[in-house]
DNA sequence: CCCTTTTTCGTCACGCTGACGATAAGCGCC
DNA sequence: GGCGCTTATCGTCAGCGTGACGAAAAAGGG
């Protein structure tokens, strides 16, 4: 690490969010709509600048608190990349350290104080503000990912859910179909993905399913395999 | 994202760098000794701050040829992840935008200005400066993790190589040993991979072996599997 | 009760892997 | 040149996980 003075003066630092859930078999995004300049009326990722005695993530965990409502600790939150290049805020130098959020279906998101409104937004979505359109690119591609080999797909669910809930997910960040049975399977033989509770529940037609739980795992061994089209 | 005037004064930003290499059978990093105040005389990542009108990625480049004389474009390198805990540089506020590189094995490293010397360090190395110590742990298990499922382990070999000196790159980073035979069946048929030059170069002893290239493929699909100890 | 729907369990062939034997192709030495 | 040693490369085989798909179980509605 070099030393002081710094050659780039000193930037700003914001702490940006690409919140994902799944509801009706969409992934939405949370934006928001930007009340002041620049880009006024554009939609955009959530955020804000990270303060001046406060840790990144701690940046990150305010900031999903603020828009969201947020109390407890549900879902998924982890760091994403930073996005720096020197045009990329026309007020001067930001550099944006964006996280990727996991969240199962929340009542209706809450305006923050710069912004004109808040909503989940369905992909793909139109033009974003700034950079956002780059960073939700690879927010997306992140979650795709990590469903393979982790078992962040439950973050998207409620604490208790059904082995099909959880199928619907797989299909909707993924595009894709998955053979109920084989997934079921695969899912269940998996030790520690999924715990049963116990209980089940009825839908409104054919046999009712039963509840599980996330388990311990963080890690899938052997993952689950994205089909190849 | 919030706007100015930014409750968090400013931050200096830096690119600092885990620049990993493999030799003699050790998996090591690119070390230099700061020469100058805090952390004099200690261990440290090589980085340094990003310019007024640079990329982070930019920054990035630029300090690893500054640190290891590399004009050629070699190796892998690659985003890492972000760390501005507010106390972890004793002069004020920075936020690092740690980067990996894997490299095959170069010449001696040179000295940065603001260092008294650079080395290639074996792991595990002792206390680092700053938080170093975190980001290289960080390193470290990121490349362990894409030696699996990325054919990034060619990055640590030179442009031509034969299988045993691919194997002997997972069996160092990994600390485990691979069967030579499984190994290279897996490797040749993994498509896309590595490609045969055609040409074949003698050892000391022993059969002389194939010499191959990195394919194009990014992604190895089936992943190369880390033995279960 | 029968039909429909959905969940859940079984079956089977195939591909990949781990374990390991066997062969090929060099070298040094006598 | 033949022999022994070492390493590279090819083969074989059992076991496991997966994709494809049949079938039974468990509800509700006419």
């Amino acid at each position: 690490m070099a030393d002081f003075p710094s050659p780039m003066g000193t930037a700003s630092v914001t702490a940006d969010l690409v919140v994902l859930t799944v509801q009706d078999n969409e992934l939405r995004v949370l934006l928001v709509r930007r009340g002041i300049e620049p880009h006024r009326g554009a939609w955009a990722l959530p955020g804000g600048f990270v303060l001046a005695d406060e840790d990144l993530d701690a940046a990150a965990v305010r900031e999903l608190r603020e828009e969201t409502g947020l109390t407890a600790p549900v879902g998924h939150l982890e760091q994403l990349a930073s996005y720096g290049a020197p045009g990329r805020d026309p007020r001067g130098r930001v550099v944006t350290v964006a996280y990727l959020a996991l969240l199962p279906h929340l009542p209706a998101p809450v305006a923050g104080s710069d912004a004109e409104g808040a909503a989940w937004v369905a992909l793909p979505v139109g033009e974003l503000a700034f950079d956002h359109a780059r960073i939700l690119a690879d927010g997306v591609e992140r979650a795709r990912a990590k469903l393979e080999y982790s078992p962040l797909a439950t973050a998207f669910c409620p604490p208790e859910f059904t082995i099909t809930e959880l199928r619907e997910v797989y299909e909707t960040v993924w595009d894709a179909r998955l053979d109920p049975r084989n997934f079921h399977r695969k899912v269940t033989s998996t030790p520690g993905f999924v715990e049963p509770v116990g209980r089940s529940v009825a839908a409104d037609r054919g046999r009712p399913a039963q509840l599980f739980r996330r388990g311990p795992t963080h890690l899938l061994h052997p993952p689950m395999l994205r089909p190849t089209p």
